[in-house]
DNA sequence: TAGATTGTTAATCGATTAACAATC
DNA sequence: TAGATTGTTAATCGATTAACAATC
């Protein structure tokens, strides 16, 4: 989280998924530079805040030019590690699993889903496209002997924690939580969390408070 | 969005959710009263976070005693306008979408599914649960007639703001987005986006940055 | 009452924005 | 070269934390 010495924040980070998908548009439209007062005009952040966020990792601008957009987009792609390949299982093979394991976007950035593993006899043997959903017993096993970077977990609030604690001990590196828990996990393995129903709280905040104006 | 005049801000919002949830768990546990240090150990937010955060929105505590923690419950639940009921519709019967409407606790917190739409011939006419997909046509119509108040979108990203633009002109009051794009939408329509390669692209960078020390 | 803990003001910290010299 | 725009430092703004008087 660094160059040299330098601290990212969250918020910076956080950002730059956004910056990529905006620059993707920009090729797909043929446009091929960019400067940070036109990108804060699509994008909605200042351009101060562009040349801030970038410049935590690097000068990918030149002066009285702006950024060239597929470098930039290139660059950024790397910063994320996309230049690299996961592999990924998914945990709990219910409905949510099962629209991740067809969900096809994150393959193409590369992450692969390598199996899914359920405890619910009825859906042990399945296939999810061609991802096997296998027997939970078989998880630790096949998480080591497969190389295994990232869990997914799928499961229920009540199971979540049991899965986490299986996902560490074969040394996972991530965690994606979709489980709607906050999870006990050691500072090593990276952990990002989906709460849906968190957004889905803050949408209703949002209806509340706003209608009353 | 107010106390009187005061603005509450999108941080102080998203922490409400995760206050409830932790509250929830003390309220299963027997717990009655809790104070914003104890809380503060369980939760992670500084004790006073949590009483600033608090008190926001009133004095939910009581000097030498702390909070009741049923009471505050109750109190967050209103405040995020959990007390009550919104009918939602599903734009998008594809996986995620079924997933969704699968998803029995929205419902539980009073978010009920009424519709769900496609344009796909092969899913009109399919039931999720007692959930009927239907023409995509017929949606704006339904609204109306229906009063729906969320249209969560679970289509892809080429069709999204299309389907925005329809639930906009059917007077929703607010969109859940989980298509991998932002919306142009009005500001009396609430947003909010589940992004969720955002998410994952962040746990690449916490992967790639993390492994490097 | 004495102890505990809130509610709230003040201090600090960090993130965002503004400004501008450097330079393409 | 002149104009445009970055990279970067300084100023501002907002959010978090600390401190403590109020009070149960």
């Amino acid at each position: 989280m660094e160059k040299g010495n330098i601290k990212i924040s969250m918020a910076v980070i956080r950002r730059l998924p956004k910056y990529r998908r905006y620059l993707e548009e920009l090729l797909d439209k043929g446009i091929d530079r960019i400067s940070s007062r036109e990108l804060s005009k699509i994008i909605g952040f200042t351009a101060s805040q562009i040349r801030q966020d970038l410049n935590n990792f690097g000068g990918f601008g030149q002066q009285g030019y702006g950024y060239n957009v597929a470098a930039l987009y290139e660059e950024i792609g790397k910063i994320l590690g996309l230049d690299n390949r996961y592999s990924t299982i998914i945990v709990g093979a219910g409905n949510l699993g099962q629209a991740i394991a067809n969900y096809t976007n994150f393959e193409k950035s590369g992450f692969i889903p390598k199996a899914m593993f359920d405890i619910n006899p009825r859906l042990i043997g399945l296939r999810i496209r061609d991802i096997e959903v296998m027997d939970s017993d078989k998880m630790e096993e096949y998480i080591k002997e497969n190389n295994i970077d990232i869990g997914i977990i799928c499961t229920n609030k009540e199971r979540a924690q049991d899965v986490a604690d299986q996902l560490i001990r074969s040394n996972i590196k991530g965690i994606w939580n979709f489980a709607p828990t906050d999870l006990d996990i050691p500072e090593n393995v990276m952990t990002e969390n989906v709460h849906l129903s968190e957004s889905l709280y803050t949408l209703s905040f949002l209806l509340k408070h706003n209608s009353l104006e």
